[in-house]
DNA sequence: GGATGACGCGCAATATTATTTCTTCACGAG
DNA sequence: CTCGTGAAGAAATAATATTGCGCGTCATCC
């Protein structure tokens, strides 16, 4: 099973490193118990082993003037692979779209974008996303408030899980 | 407007610890071109208040044997305020949710999910989200694959826009 | 026009951390 | 039993973070 080359030491780890990713070695060698430099080899490891896919800082959108978030459902008129694969390309060109999954089912794709205010918004859907080649149909949401925004792994299950396969 | 508090070094500060939030204080004051310490004194300022809202490691959820990832579309009975927050309440406390939107239009939340799972994700599904009180509807999907995972902010956007306005 | 104060920079000194190196210990194979 | 392997810790060294202080710029106010 996944998961398995990392001992409890591993996973503290990453669920320190998760929380708090400016945490100094120090502090995380004190929180895993062990000293410094084993845990450094460790963390090395994680990021080398693709565990940690990077740090980064958690910027503010709306401070920075970003006040408009919304997720939009997008059909396609053909789902062969090429094509996916070239709306993908044009979500990762687009700025606007922070993060593109393709789902099962109906809609193809859900992307989460961010905008200064509706009417860039609104011209980037007009003028890029309904525009581009492929594109069928696309539903829009307005983010209202967003209450939990905590992306990653929930350790608890993890260990919880674990204990009981032990 | 939002933003005008700060200045050109400030926003590249904030974008350079977006994309690498480990970046060592000299590091970040060379590339954005002024000495540690006042870098330094900006970091912090930025921090307390608000626009860094923290740092943390990206953890490859897969890797670490969370292979479900599902968005879930909820409609609740009553959208009293006094339930919509109890509703989110829930979602903090549901480890599997990791992020909890309100949204405009016909659905009332989106949630994003993980679950080691598709048995631990349905029982999650049945036991909880659909179970719970005020819960009308949920309409989920199942996340196949993600090509873009970058929350935050897209500064290039932001600076295009303040040189515009200039 | 020049004094004055606020603001922010950079230098230099000091305190903390990160990183390397080397030694030791525990364990499994031959 | 002893060698080889892997990982930990201690100590030394290199980098970084952090603090304290003096300087220049700029705007305001006599």
């Amino acid at each position: 099973m996944a998961g398995s080359k990392l001992d409890p030491i591993d996973r503290k780890i990453l669920a320190e490193l998760q929380s708090d990713g400016r945490m100094t070695n120090v502090e995380l060698a004190k929180r895993v118990g062990i000293s410094a430099p084993p845990c450094l080899r460790r963390m090395r490891t994680l990021e080398e082993s693709g565990y940690i896919r990077g740090y980064h800082a958690q910027v503010d959108s709306r401070e920075l003037g970003f006040e408009v978030q919304v997720f939009a459902m997008v059909g396609l008129e053909s789902q062969a692979e090429a094509d996916l694969s070239a709306f993908e390309q044009k979500c990762r060109d687009w700025p606007l779209v922070r993060e593109c999954h393709m789902l099962n089912g109906e809609v193809d794709f859900i992307l989460k974008c961010v905008a200064p205010d509706l009417s860039t918004f609104h011209s980037f859907l007009i003028s890029d996303l309904t525009a581009a080649e492929n594109v069928a149909s696309v539903k829009t949401s307005l983010v209202i408030r967003s209450t939990k925004e905590e992306p990653g792994v929930p350790f608890e299950v993890l260990e919880e899980r674990l204990s009981k396969s032990a």
